[in-house]
DNA sequence: CAAGAAACATTTAAGCATAAAATATTTTAT
DNA sequence: ATAAAATATTTTATGCTTAAATGTTTCTTG
């Protein structure tokens, strides 16, 4: 018998899964405990609202509430508060969309492109330093294992 | 000149780490709200229940709050109410400590371990699907790649 | 054109998460 | 023996997250 520990065929495969994914979600939250200490610390913001700047900072127009929490696939009740946060600390504004009552269009003030401008730099010199063991070319076989993933099981549901 | 495009020499490999951490927090996002999902569909219960829920069932007897929270990596506080709601439902119990009346001791009930059981197979089905794109053997790779990576981060702290 | 459907945004309720402060108990040091 | 320090947990304040409900406005279609 050439396999000395028994296993099913199909036990092995999904126990190294259980495996990555528990090392996966390990790995996530670890950097993002780390990188919400830092934005805590250096710019008083949160990872959330980095995310929302990071979206509208590409759009010199601004962008509707919907589409933020299209692009960044999260709930729409869930950015209302952060752009009222975000509105409050005068980062961004919201603006009437002529023609259509329903929408309002977000934008970042001067004050917030200057500010995602610093927090950007930081944001990529922190990842670089928590990602420091992995070389570029290993960075981007796995990051395009993971896009692959994400492709496909959303194709899955299609 | 060999390089026809120009970039300095830590410019690419921090592009590419930070495409990587964007990509691994897309995946894991992906992964976690298909979990949420089927979670509460099948069993009416969350991931953080899970986890805490697998936690336990390791031992036992039992464990204090402080090794739950201490496991998981999540404060001392979160673990308060996921354990009080899990009180609530039955699947567990806080006993005293004998000698020591600051402690509490949680241990999963009968019922507890049951409906755990039934939901880890689940989620190991579930993972492995969703998975399903990676062989063992590069599943393998990738979890130690980020094993490494976690316990090098922790050693810098250290 | 009027009724219904769809789109947009917000609000609400419940849960999860942290950090920091408060409380209670136990251990250590003087 | 008392005071100080350490340990264990809970509470409080704040913010993120979803799902569901609500209220508008706009579009569609009969």
């Amino acid at each position: 018998m050439s396999r000395l520990s028994a296993q099913s065929p199909s036990e092995a495969p999904s126990k190294e899964r259980l495996r990555l994914w528990l090392r996966m979600l390990e790995a996530t939250r670890f950097i993002e405990a780390k990188l919400r200490e830092n934005f805590r610390r250096e710019f008083n913001t949160t990872l959330p609202r980095f995310d929302v700047m990071a979206a509208l900072f590409r759009f010199d127009d601004g962008l509707k509430m919907s589409e933020i929490s299209g692009a960044l696939k999260v709930s729409n009740g869930n950015v209302t508060g952060i752009v009222d946060r975000l509105s409050n600390d005068g980062h961004l504004v919201r603006e009437a969309v002529p023609g259509d009552r329903r929408a309002s269009r977000v934008r970042l003030t001067k004050k917030g492109r200057e500010e995602f401008a610093r927090q950007a730099i930081a944001h990529e010199r922190w990842i670089n330093d928590l990602l420091g063991h992995f070389t570029a070319k290993e960075a981007g076989i796995i990051a395009t294992d993971f896009s692959t993933l994400v492709a496909l099981q959303e194709d899955d549901n299609a």
